[in-house]
DNA sequence: ATGCTTTGCTTACATCGTAAACAAGCTTTC
DNA sequence: GAAAGCTTGTTTACGATGTAAGCAAAGCAT
């Protein structure tokens, strides 16, 4: 499984035992696991050396930086993307499907790990055109593919990517900075829950606090890509 | 100039000469600048405090903790929204040209710092309903306000506000992001800037490279936000 | 003058990322 | 088998960081 040299080498497997063998892999493994867990600010070297059974020295042999780390657990995020079953790399029913199934896949990746897709969204991308959360040369070339296959324009289908990106980026940024408001930032522990503030200047806030409140992001993340996809609909040529 | 106390301790200025009496606001002010101009990795507690001529501690006078002094940039940066003369704390020409004048001035609030405005994108919000970029109760009251003073019900201004947000931080972290990608991480400076990786597996992303690598983000920003605009229309009661 | 409060400086510490030298296995070659 | 080399983890060390604690000087009120 999982390939690299492969020639004769893999007659025998030297260590069946507990300890799973040090690997780029298994550190960005580890890395994404103690992110979902503690948190990017918590993550330190020694921290996950120590979370592997390991000096945190040891993490350098197959890690070149705290940096790269970090874009490699982003990368390990997005390569999910591929795993998903729900998500086509071509289009099978129709660009719109195919953009339907896209978001979604990338929203239940943004939801299953909204400690790291901060980082998915921010961390600085490899080349210009290359935009969060759609971090993948691969991906791109499939959307891009997809849409110029189903009639859209060059021109259009940049536009569709360039639109597409945004969207998807606002709203699965707010969804998870949401999320983590209430998971977040281990309690202020002084006394209970952040006390809401004084609102009485703020009337209006005041009075649609509960609406405010409501967790609406399923329905306005469906709503908005209707509409996505409608006015995309109306780029093609 | 500057205001501050200006009871009756102003009567003679102890200290008119050159260093500019440390203070909450100067420093805030020095970071802003600061990270404007190296961004916020270099931004140490000892070079602030060597950018003003002072040692590190004393910084911790005015201001509680590094984590502090960002949420202070960045309130201090989004004060900036207060005196654009183009925008409008009240709608006065209905809640399209409001929502247009709001919209436009964080885009120059973005672009004006776009080394800060990530920060202002993902620091953790103070409560749930404060959706970043709009981070200020005083702003988002001012929102529902000229939304349900147009015509809007409740839940369709709170609607609105939500759309208005995810839009804008999606748009606009991806412009400034684009921005940095050029003045950004000090060039790599192997040689010269980067060279443009492999791209024969993505014929697509090959063939369209021309149109990928053109920035139309202001025409963009300028039809999404039409776009939208039109779409809240439908929700007016 | 005397004391109080404000503000900045000095010193100190734990923690961080990571360079460098080293050691203990493997693999390869005879 | 032994010798040589390579791979992988450890040890030690260094400079930088955020910030706690105590000190000192300078402004104010008495």
């Amino acid at each position: 499984m999982r390939e690299s040299g492969s020639k004769a080498t893999q007659i025998h497997t030297h260590q069946p035992s507990g300890k799973t063998k040090l690997d780029r892999r298994t550190i960005l493994e580890a890395g994404a696991d103690f992110i979902d867990q503690h948190g990017v600010r918590e993550l330190s070297m020694r921290r996950l050396g120590a979370a592997l059974g390991v000096e945190a020295m040891s993490l350098y042999r197959h890690v070149p930086s705290r940096e790269n780390l970090l874009d490699g657990i982003v990368e390990l995020i997005m390569d999910q993307l591929y795993g998903d079953p729900e998500v086509y790399l071509e289009p099978r029913n129709g660009w719109q499907d195919y953009l339907f199934r896209l978001a979604h896949g990338l929203r239940r990746m943004a939801l299953a790990h909204p400690r790291i897709f901060p980082l998915v969204a921010t961390r600085p991308p490899e080349a210009p055109w290359v935009r969060p959360p759609l971090r993948s040369l691969r991906w791109i070339d499939s959307f891009l593919g997809a849409l110029t296959s189903s009639g859209f324009r060059p021109e259009a289908a940049v536009a569709a990517y360039r639109a597409f990106s945004s969207f998807l980026l606002g709203h699965l940024l707010l969804e998870v900075a949401a999320l983590g408001a209430e998971i977040g930032p281990v309690e202020t522990d002084d006394g209970q829950a952040q006390e809401t503030g004084d609102l009485s200047e703020y009337p209006q806030v005041l009075q649609l606090q509960d609406l405010l409140s409501e967790d609406r992001s399923a329905d306005e993340f469906e709503e908005s890509l209707e509409n996505l996809l409608e006015r995309l609909g109306t780029l093609i040529r």
